[in-house]
DNA sequence: AAAGAGTTCAACCGCTCCCGA
DNA sequence: GTCGGGAGCGGTTGAACTCTT
């Protein structure tokens, strides 16, 4: 026995709204309140999916929804933060008011996929050690795990499938121009619009980067300035910090390397680099310059 | 001008999350 | 603790549109 359809299929309506639909769905809405989708459609007279309705009601019929082209500055969010937690549309469409995230995915697929990846990546990268993503969530939780991580939450037992939170960071800043250049105040924009669970990713021992923190941080110096650091590990995880500074180096420093760290992206893994300078210097910022304006 | 190729984006689909019974 | 329903998310599809030849 399978579970129950969101809607019984069969003479519904599908492909393209109406602008009779559009206008029995706003009115509805606006008379009800959004919500109670399943039922929706039949207290509506729409001969439409409950969830047909909730995508044109939240893509296209609301109130507050900014129409237009995506602007340059949008367009540098959406990259940032694209790099930063993947595809996890609904985060990043919640930074760009107005936006949806089904417009800011179909944009991301269609302009800026494009125009980002195929330059962004090394020729020839170096060694990159690829360690278990512990703390990014990549798409749904199954089941198993949700319930493995409830039950840690509601007991004070740490969960030794998570690594331990280690003290943040805190980076005496040295490096950064405080006139900052103009990507230095995009950087740090940047920052400040990433939520705070964001910016902590938990350390811990993982891998054989035991007691090196384990995703990157965002620093805040006393004099409250901040600075990306623990990227990537480059070089293996032998390798002295030193080294694998040179070997990343040897790459055009790019942001979107540089926030990856953050979250990681493919199959569940993260990139870290337990590199000890936890400042980013006007050389990597000329480096990722170069790649956003490329 | 027409046809084919390429692009865009609204909509659909399947899966998972969350929460109440 | 389990189950089921409502809702949300991200991937995919395909019609409409635009560009190129």
């Amino acid at each position: 026995m399978g579970r129950t359809p969101c809607c019984e299929k069969v003479g519904l309506k599908r492909g393209r709204w109406t602008a009779e639909e559009d206008a029995i769905l706003s009115d509805y809405i606006q008379a009800h309140g959004e919500g109670s989708w399943r039922s929706l459609p039949k207290n509506a007279g729409l001969m439409r999916c409950g969830k047909s309705c909730r995508l044109r009601w939240i893509n296209y019929l609301r109130s507050d929804l900014r129409r237009g082209n995506i602007s340059k500055e949008e367009e540098n969010i959406i990259a940032y933060l694209h790099a930063s937690i993947g595809n996890r549309w609904s985060q990043i469409a919640a930074h760009l008011p107005g936006r949806t995230d089904n417009e800011v995915k179909n944009y991301w697929n269609s302009h800026l996929s494009r125009k980002i990846i195929p330059s962004r990546r090394p020729s020839n990268p170096p060694n990159i050690t690829i360690l278990p993503n512990v703390n990014k969530r990549k798409g749904r939780t199954s089941r198993s795990a949700m319930k493995i991580n409830k039950t840690y939450r509601q007991s004070t037992i740490p969960n030794p499938k998570v690594a331990a939170p280690q003290e943040q960071h805190t980076t005496k800043q040295t490096n950064v121009d405080p006139c900052a250049t103009s990507y230095e105040d995009e950087m740090l924009s940047f920052i400040n619009i990433l939520e705070p669970e964001m910016l902590t990713m938990d350390g811990g021992s993982i891998g054989s980067v035991a007691n090196e923190p384990a995703a990157s941080v965002i620093n805040e110096g006393k004099d409250g300035v901040k600075a990306v650091s623990e990227l990537v590990e480059v070089g293996g995880t032998s390798s002295s910090n030193a080294d694998s500074f040179d070997v990343w180096n040897d790459w055009d420093f790019d942001v979107e390397d540089c926030v990856l760290g953050l979250g990681g992206e493919e199959d569940d893994t993260m990139l870290s680099w337990p590199w000890e300078s936890t400042t980013i210097d006007d050389d990597d910022f000329l480096g990722v310059d170069a790649w956003f304006q490329s």
